[in-house]
DNA sequence: GAAATTCTCCGCAAAATTTCCGGAATCATG
DNA sequence: CATGATTCCGGAAATTTTGCGGAGAATTTC
């Protein structure tokens, strides 16, 4: 019995069987694992994997393969986590924009609590950190409020998104 | 005169100079473009692009390539941003290897300021939430006080380090 | 339940890419 | 200016990707 007779298709839009599944894991760890290694991981042919990695990317569940790059060996040593709050509306539109064309952001979220925006920052050293704080508070009129958390270390930074159902999972979910 | 001559080599760790930065930018865009594209895009060869590129895998400066995943093509609707704070220090070793084996915690890191740690989670809805952080919560001796920030939408999440010097960088750095 | 449609899978061959090599050219050093 | 290290190059071999046509299975339709 193959990997595929033993798994079931769900009906939902994504419609991930079980060799979908493995195939986009082992392509999470390594993007460019060949199609002859996938195909042996999950029982296919070359020809068959190529055809199933062509529909995860048509169906965009694959948003594309990158190279990641080591800050450290970047010399980007500090990264930090900058909360910015304002109270006029007016304010967000030029934010964005600005969050958007600027490179030392790696992430900017819309959150609940007394916070408008979380940003995700990493720059060389604290000087350039006062430079940008200076550069995004002073630059964008309307921001207010800003606080800054300093990340020490980091137990865990990974781009793989989780792919089978957590063991906590409510089972009436 | 090639684009290397216009460049000079820093002579730090990493020592990159132009030609492997363009590189990286382009490789951070697409982990697949071929030696030949990145060859036309730099002016080098082939082979050349191929050296280069091995060397920066082997100097560690391109941890890995991988595939990105469409967190809404999974269905991984909810993004949350977890403080964790305990007073006992022993609870920092259970909690970091709880950490570490649990998929759905894409980040975790040790922050100053009033709590220990932040987490960054992704969970499909806000019932496996509550079961993630019954898990964690309960699950953990020691931690006494967790708060929960909900994503409401991302305005920027990339992967992509800066690679070149940031406009508003202090000249005196 | 039979026919038709769709889907998945396969092998194969062409095209593209990667990889490796020796040697030329360039750069750094003493 | 000699020497050694590094970078670059073209080309050939190995690997990989890609695009077929067709077989087989599953699903739908009548």
């Amino acid at each position: 019995m193959s990997i595929a007779a033993s798994g079931h298709r769900n009906h939902w839009m994504s419609d991930l069987d079980d060799i979908d599944r493995k195939l986009l894991a082992l392509l999470q760890e390594n993007g460019r694992t060949s199609y002859a290694e996938l195909g042996k991981a999950v029982g296919l042919a070359v020809s068959s994997v190529n055809d199933r990695v062509r529909k995860l990317q048509d169906r965009g569940v694959i948003e594309g393969v990158y190279a990641a790059l080591s800050a450290e060996a970047l010399r980007l040593d500090l990264l930090a986590i900058i909360f910015v709050g304002w109270t006029d509306p007016a304010t967000e539109a030029p934010f964005l924009a600005r969050v958007a064309d600027e490179p030392s952001i790696l992430e900017c979220h819309h959150v609940t609590g007394a916070w408008n925006y979380l940003l995700k920052v990493r720059t060389h050293t604290t000087r350039d950190l006062e430079a940008f704080l200076a550069a995004i508070v002073k630059g964008v009129p309307g921001v207010q409020r800003t606080e800054t958390l300093i990340v020490l270390s980091s137990a865990k930074e990974t781009f793989h998104l989780p792919l089978e159902l957590p063991a906590w999972r409510n089972p009436r979910a």
